[in-house]
DNA sequence: CAGTTACGTAAGCGCCTGCTTACGGTAAGT
DNA sequence: ACTTACCGTAAGCAGGCGCTTACGTAACTG
């Protein structure tokens, strides 16, 4: 269950701000730190969190650390909606239409 | 910002727990408690933070009251989602691509 | 080697959150 | 009217989370 990392991950204010700054690509810890309203070492515990939710990756050049967006984890978030999502459609399909209790 | 909130409430392992039980169609309230770790008040104030999320819907059956995923805020959460990820996949071919830095 | 830059981590603290128990209110059955 | 079923809310409490400050480490510069 990664995506449940990634949810907790994502419920955090900040670190959705953080989350969206690295949409528009790679940064390291300082640029993403500046303009947001908390700390540095605040930022590096958002982005520890975010990588463990396996929704960033790190590399290093030289003193900077740069993050990026795992593809991955996103994917499997996103995979987790879609099912989710049409799951839900055609449970209402079948209430419309039928309408009775299902399996549970 | 509704899939903010949308979002926080999902990140609950239990909330989780009960909107997927209500995955499969609705559900009064004793039967969504039935069988989960916590006891059944706890269970009325986890579909309060839901329903305030949009996330589910609440109607009346005599004494009973029945909740069902409201597809409303799922949709939002989805678009939210979709967005980031053909946002976070351009970012990527154009890293691939020219390689540089972006607005920000 | 000394100084600066860039970053992660430890320690500590206030606040928010999720849980339980207890209670009140409405609907159905007899 | 009495009892039972079903549910929301208030109060209170333990635990977790996010933030800051302080410190230690690695890399680049001169």
């Amino acid at each position: 269950m990664a995506y449940s990392n990634a949810l907790a991950a994502l419920a955090d204010p900040t670190r959705r701000l953080i989350f969206e700054r690295l949409r528009k690509g790679p940064r390291p810890v300082g640029k993403l730190a500046a303009g947001l309203p908390v700390s540095r070492p605040a930022v590096s515990q958002h982005l520890k969190v975010l990588k463990e939710a396996g929704l960033v990756q790190e590399r290093r050049d030289g003193a900077r650390h740069i993050y990026q967006i795992d593809p991955k984890g996103l994917g499997q978030l996103r995979a987790w909606f879609d099912r989710f999502w049409d799951d839900a459609l055609e449970s209402f399909r079948a209430k419309a239409e039928g309408g009775g209790e299902n399996t549970g």
